[in-house]
RNA sequence: UCAGAGGGCGGGGCGAUCGCUCGUCGGUAUUGCACCGGCGGGAGGAAAGUCCGGGCUCCGCAGGACAGGAUGGUCGAUAACGUCGACCGGCCGCGAGGCUAGGGAAAGUGCAACAGAGAGUAGACCGCCGAACGGUCCGCGCGGGAUUCGUCCCUGGCGGAUGCGUGGUGAGGGUGAAACGGUGCGGUAAGAGCGCACCAGCGAUCGGGGUGACUCGAUCGGCUCGGUAAACCCCAUCCGGAGCUAGACCAAACAGGGUGCAGAAGCGGUCCGCUUCGCGAUCGACACCCGGGUAGGUCGCAAUGGAGGCGACGAGCAAUCGUCGUGCACAGAUAAAUGGUCGCCACCAUCGACGUCGCCGGGCUCUGGUCCGGUGAAGCGUUCGAUCGGUACAGAACCCGGCUUACAAGCCCUCUGGUCGU
RNA sequence: GGGCGAUUAGCUCAGUUGGUUAGAGCGCUACGUUGACAUCGUAGAGGUCACAGAUUCGAAUUCUGUAUCGCCCA
């Protein structure tokens, strides 16, 4: 497989891991985005199974114009720079309320997020195993 | 050249590279999923709003009525429409043209604030009038009575004055969005369609034109009979309901039901048996089947298809229709494809050159020009260059016909009015 | 995809057979009361009735279109 292409097995597509990550994953956000990233199998071998990424825009983000936008920025920039990534995640992507859609600062932000919400969500399992 | 009216086109292009999606062919793999490569297709004029109308699908349905909703000049077009075309009437504009929910108010009910005298078979505030009735005053004369013979009183009559009361009036003033036709003459106490003439409007009849809305003309009539139906309402016409998440099919897992004959082997639970072994019964496990149908999937869903486009011919004023031709185009996602980056070009904007043009000044020439300098925001350009400049509105989700709304720059056609020149 | 509803002062709401100058509470401003504040009293400001067009003599109200917001079904 090439090593920036981005097939389906590389997007999150059913409606359950988006809720799983949504309610359970970790979460990072800065001033325009906001990130969930959750483990795809937790048993299994975590280095051979791909990242995924799936993008969520609400209505009230804007027109479908402005909504479709959005989406092509995030997948592009996952696309491009999906090596930066932790390996065997789902993430779930979404934009910051009221925040204006820009190239650079998602393509800046977007692996950042990434890596700060596996790194809380490791914290936050590793305190409800203590407990 | 300025101002304007109507209509149409158009919706940036090419390339490189990294990706997405569908189809197809080949390969890896092969139960399948998947991956790689080649080729081909991949947003719009509004895809939008969901305001109408259909197709299609399911449900309901003997027929009709009521309720409710929609439409509303006429004729036509159409699968249908609230759409389109032509025409008629009304209003606006000098005009080209524009706007028009434009049936019925002499079926019925209702409404009209404030102002005003009065708001619907209305009404007398100011004003005008003094005809009629009453009152008061004056004059005249009749009759009766009294008498001091001067005259006085009473009764009713005639004439005049007054405008006090009862009244007449709808012409004038004033109010209002709207006040029950207009002008003139007659008429009258003053006036008034009270009468007459003409005009406006309404109705009826007759005649001409038109399929029709309607229109033109003549005669007669009552004399005027208002506005609002996007107030209730009446009339005519139309409408069964829901919608592709419609609907059809396949179908894990879990639970349920059924079958597993005879013999043999054999795992677990329970029962028979005092216990063990053994034997037997039964349930489960197991295998297969059944219906319902969840997760999920397939079809619906895309060209032997569509009320498609284009061209020719024909019919029609036109909308549109008919015939023939035409590989001319047509995407199909489903956490939802059509994108990112870069380069070149195009167009626009701004700025600067250059050219041209106008104006001013000067020189030469000697009246035709030419040269130099200055000047120009709101002059021009088949010129050149620059800019981290700008290039709209907006994204298919079953499919069509319309309507409405949004839209950068650019381009084209026809027509009207004015100004200037010839 | 389909079906409903709303928009009036800074905020929450009234406002119906269409009628003069659109109201209420809270808030705001000023003054008074107090040594000062709260409370209280008096006065005042603040409105393109979401926008545009139409009907009407007259529209917050009726009709049509647009915009924004919200709800429901799945």
């Amino acid at each position: 497989m090439k090593p920036n292409a981005f097939p389906k097995s590389k997007r999150v597509v059913s409606g359950r891991s988006f809720t799983l990550a949504l309610r359970k994953g970790g979460c990072a956000a800065d001033g325009c985005l906001v990130v969930f990233a959750f483990p795809r199998d937790p048993g299994g071998d975590r280095s051979c199974q791909p990242r995924r990424l799936g993008v969520t825009i609400p209505k009230k983000t804007g027109s479908a114009v402005v909504r479709n936008r959005w989406k092509r920025w995030i997948r592009e920039s996952f696309r491009t720079q999906q090596a930066a990534f932790p390996v065997g995640f789902d993430f779930v992507v979404r934009p910051k309320k009221d925040a204006r859609a820009s190239w650079q600062s998602i393509q800046r932000s977007l692996p950042k997020l990434a890596h700060k919400a596996v790194r809380r969500l490791n914290g936050q399992s590793v305190q409800t195993r203590t407990r």
